[in-house]
DNA sequence: TAGTTAAAGTCAAACAAAGTCAAAGAAAGG
DNA sequence: CCTTTCTTTGACTTTGTTTGACTTTAACTA
């Protein structure tokens, strides 16, 4: 006999292959439906659809609140980290840093905004320093913003 | 399910649209024709287009009152990110960098996501480097992104 | 000018979500 | 059995919205 838990995540993903961009529901009226407690829902989110499953899951409480759920295109996005941070390596000069950044803002990671932010933290104009020194730290400091980038994706919240 | 103040929102942000220059309401006008009380219009005004969201609201009482709803020009803005750069001044530790971000998360001028970004590149962990430089360093890469961030801003209008 | 009326503002209380956490219960593994 | 891990629940918290009673300000009118 399949948990409500798993009922509930069954119904989670059929609404989701009918509507792929991703579903909104009410976590108390979801509740109700399934005749258990909201934070059953809750639950359900955190076990089945958090960041390791490939979905995000955005709320806003208070009236009109609302729980969205979205899947994420994992495959590509792990392969990508792994390969920027391998390009990046322990050294890294500042066209090759801007064509990573680029390359994130291409693929949809990251926003024009957050790409200027991140472009102008590791220009040669920021980081003034010795030269061998500063193709190292711009590499550190490059890989440290990438991963949060791609780690923030998958919390919640 | 939207809430109510999400459609006035999104009313005001029509209006907005289509003459860019600023917008005139009535408080009561609109809040009869959303049926609501006329405080929902002044909750609306303060949580989504309060100077952080880039917006002004000027108002008169009385025979004749009106609500002018006009996006912010640069001005208020360039007094936050000058007194922000005077204060990173030429070096600044982890944790006044991190008051720094917080404050310009905290006033709305950035996402969570990019406050995490821009924290991330300026930790103690990232800036691998001897002590007495590495708070010069931070001082760089901080205001450059906090400089960006402005800039950008700006030109979005 | 005083009084009336028509706005808009303020603020706190009530309401409406969703989140957290720990404890109790059920299943599964050894 | 006994332990561990997964599920379910409910009390409490936090966040966001809605309302209404009361205040302040401006314009008009007698």
């Amino acid at each position: 006999m399949p948990s409500i838990a798993d009922l509930i995540a069954a119904y989670i993903r059929k609404l989701l292959e009918q509507n792929p961009e991703g579903v909104e529901i009410r976590r108390n009226e979801l509740a109700s439906k399934f005749n258990c407690a909201p934070s059953q829902i809750t639950y359900v989110l955190t076990t089945r659809f958090g960041a390791n499953a490939g979905f995000m899951v955005e709320s806003r409480r208070g009236g009109g609140g609302y729980v969205r759920i979205t899947r994420l295109r994992v495959g590509r996005r792990q392969t990508l980290l792994n390969q920027l941070l391998e390009f990046i390596g322990d050294a890294i000069g500042s066209r090759d840093a801007e064509a990573v950044i680029m390359r994130l803002w291409e693929e949809g990671f990251i926003t024009k905004r957050e790409a200027l932010v991140m472009k102008s933290a590791v220009e040669d104009t920021t980081l003034r320093i010795e030269a061998p020194w500063r193709q190292r730290l711009r590499a550190e400091i490059l890989k440290a913003m990438v991963t949060t980038v791609f780690r923030v994706m998958t919390e919640r919240g």
